[in-house]
RNA sequence: GCGGUUGUAGCUCAGUUGGUUAGAGCGCAGGUUUGUGGCACCUGAGGUCGGAGGUUCGAGACCCCCCAACCGUACCA
């Protein structure tokens, strides 16, 4: 007992919260994926740029160390000559600084895309993580609404690159010039009163969660939840609750032109009391003009006024990509799958750094959420990676050895997945469980037998595994050699090359 | 941050009113089998019972504090 109080204490193996270990499945379908977005970036004149996963953290924006650490929600440290640094926590500001820092090189309008991982230190949920990947385009020096309507149409021929049928997703587009127009007219204009903005903001946003009640009670007295706990309303009063939700509720977005007189009645109600919202719905009427020249209809990009995206830095235009398909959620319910991709324009971030002002617009893309979505319509994991040949040891001097790497070659240079079993191959039962749990289709296996004969055995283990549950006992199931045929050394690749052949018009059969 | 639920082997879990040396299934390793995957059988490794304190002759169980995970909520560039 005293002995095993005595052993070393082993080292727990745990994964730090809020991360994951990427399996080889989703490396292969985020690499297919990704390469689908690159080529739709590229083909709109958009050139790759990257930068690194560390910033000194006053670039990063609004986390400065205000007293002896940085904000938390960011992962910082300090270097050696105590600068605080910290991991990026999105690509646009990195961006920004990049730009701004070579300033003189760069030709603008500069048309860039890049993907990378950022990190946030904040609690993890289901399908959130503290690291994770994200795949944005920018366009910088871009003063005008086509360069942010080409963003929404880069965004749907993304979506649609990658399988999503039209239909299945919108381009929700939206300026935050309207719904500061809307705070200015309720009275919440001021300095002082930009607590209260972001709550209004931030209601607005639950608009999906919660429902246009649910907003409500945020907008007015506050809302209890499930587990009882309660959110602090902002406390407006009935009539401008009204007159927000009177914008921001689901509604139909009206081309000019085409609105009726009460529409063009209610809109002007607005663009009076604010001059923000004038200029806002007018740049939305040219971004939904430009988009629909295009060909793009409202099936694909939509005017909505409830978007609210990006609190602290879009200054102009916001869009956000929302896939409107159903998915069963881990407790069986429907739900709609929601958004997977945003951004917007922010003028004032580059030129944080500069004396210039330096616009800018771009839009990101959540990686993995897409990649959950896409798994959800069967879009991805089709081309499954069938795994290697195993060229099974059964002699280990070096003689032996060198015709098995020889065969193993021989079956590469055909363009077939190969490998010579590395474990201990005195234990050869053990070298066809290895190929059998592996997934392999197909096991070489050559001894002294055949070595004499010039043949090699060839197994093919999919059609043996098949087989095996109509044999009970495992003397015979040995003997048996089931699924097993020997055939000329030369003729190896051939006859590999065949099964696999086989093998493939099975599944194609199957599924 | 707030509220709730849960912590026993690598995984899923059992463990009686508080009573001897904490168990099972799966998985893992070895063997039956140094030339054949599956099935079967045999053997073995693997535990600070989340942590610290307390009550008790005696705590995996009861009490207190702490920690962690999960769910909801808040925040989210």
């Amino acid at each position: 007992m005293n002995d095993k109080q005595k052993k070393p204490q082993k080292l727990k193996a745990r994964l730090p919260r809020g991360f994951v270990d990427r399996s080889a499945n989703d490396i292969r379908a985020v690499n297919e994926m990704t390469a689908k977005i690159r080529e739709v970036y590229e083909h709109y004149g958009f050139d790759p740029v990257e930068t690194p996963l560390f910033e000194y953290t006053d670039a990063l924006g609004k986390f400065l160390p205000d007293a002896d650490r940085p904000n938390e929600g960011v992962f910082s440290l300090q270097d050696d000559d105590e600068q605080w640094m910290s991991l990026r926590y999105d690509l646009t500001a990195p961006l920004a600084r990049h730009v701004a820092e070579n300033f003189n090189e760069i030709q603008l309008p500069y048309r860039t895309y890049r993907a990378g991982y950022v990190f946030r230190n904040e609690k993890p949920g289901p399908g959130r993580f503290r690291q994770f990947m994200q795949f944005d385009a920018d366009t910088v020096g871009a003063p005008g609404v086509q360069a942010d309507a080409e963003m929404c149409m880069m965004m749907a021929d993304t979506l649609e690159a990658l399988g999503i049928k039209r239909g299945d997703y919108v381009i929700r587009v939206n300026n935050r010039k309207v719904l500061d127009g809307v705070l200015e007219a309720i009275g919440l204009g001021g300095d002082d009163k930009a607590g209260q903005r972001l709550n209004v903001l931030r209601a607005i946003d639950k608009l999906d969660k919660f429902g246009p009640e649910g907003v409500r009670l945020l907008l007015g007295p506050g809302r209890k939840d499930d587990s009882g706990d309660f959110t602090k309303g902002v406390g407006l009063d009935a009539t401008n609750i009204e007159f927000v939700m009177s914008v921001v509720e689901k509604q139909p977005y009206v081309a000019v032109g085409n609105r009726s007189a009460e529409q063009v009645a209610k809109l002007n109600e607005l663009t009076e009391r604010s001059f923000s919202a004038k200029e806002g719905f007018s740049e939305l009427d040219m971004i939904h003009g430009l988009v629909t020249a295009a060909g793009y209809q409202s099936d694909r990009i939509k005017i909505d006024p409830s978007v609210v995206r990006g609190l602290e830095y879009y200054t102009g235009p916001v869009y956000e990509a929302e896939l409107l398909f159903d998915v069963t959620n881990e407790k069986g319910e429907k739900v709609v799958f929601g958004s997977v991709g945003g951004g917007g324009r922010y003028d004032g971030l580059v030129s944080r750094f500069m004396g210039q002002p330096v616009p800018a617009t771009g839009f990101s893309i959540g990686v993995s959420r897409l990649m959950t979505a896409l798994k959800n319509l069967g879009k991805l994991g089709q081309a499954d990676t069938i795994e290697p040949v195993l060229v099974t040891v059964m002699d280990g001097d070096v003689v032996s050895m060198g015709r098995y790497q020889r065969m193993t070659q021989e079956l590469r240079k055909a363009g077939i997945r190969a490998e010579m079993y590395q474990g201990n191959w005195k234990k050869f039962g053990n070298q066809l469980k290895y190929a059998d749990r592996r997934g392999c289709p197909v096991a070489i296996i050559q001894g002294g037998d055949e070595r004499a004969e010039g043949v090699v055995q060839i197994k093919d283990l999919i059609e043996g595994k098949r087989l095996s549950g109509e044999i009970e006992d495992n003397a015979s199931w040995r003997e048996a050699r089931v699924a097993q045929e020997t055939v000329a050394e030369s003729d190896l690749v051939a006859k590999v090359k065949e099964i696999l052949a086989a093998q493939a018009e099975d599944r194609k059969r199957a599924g």
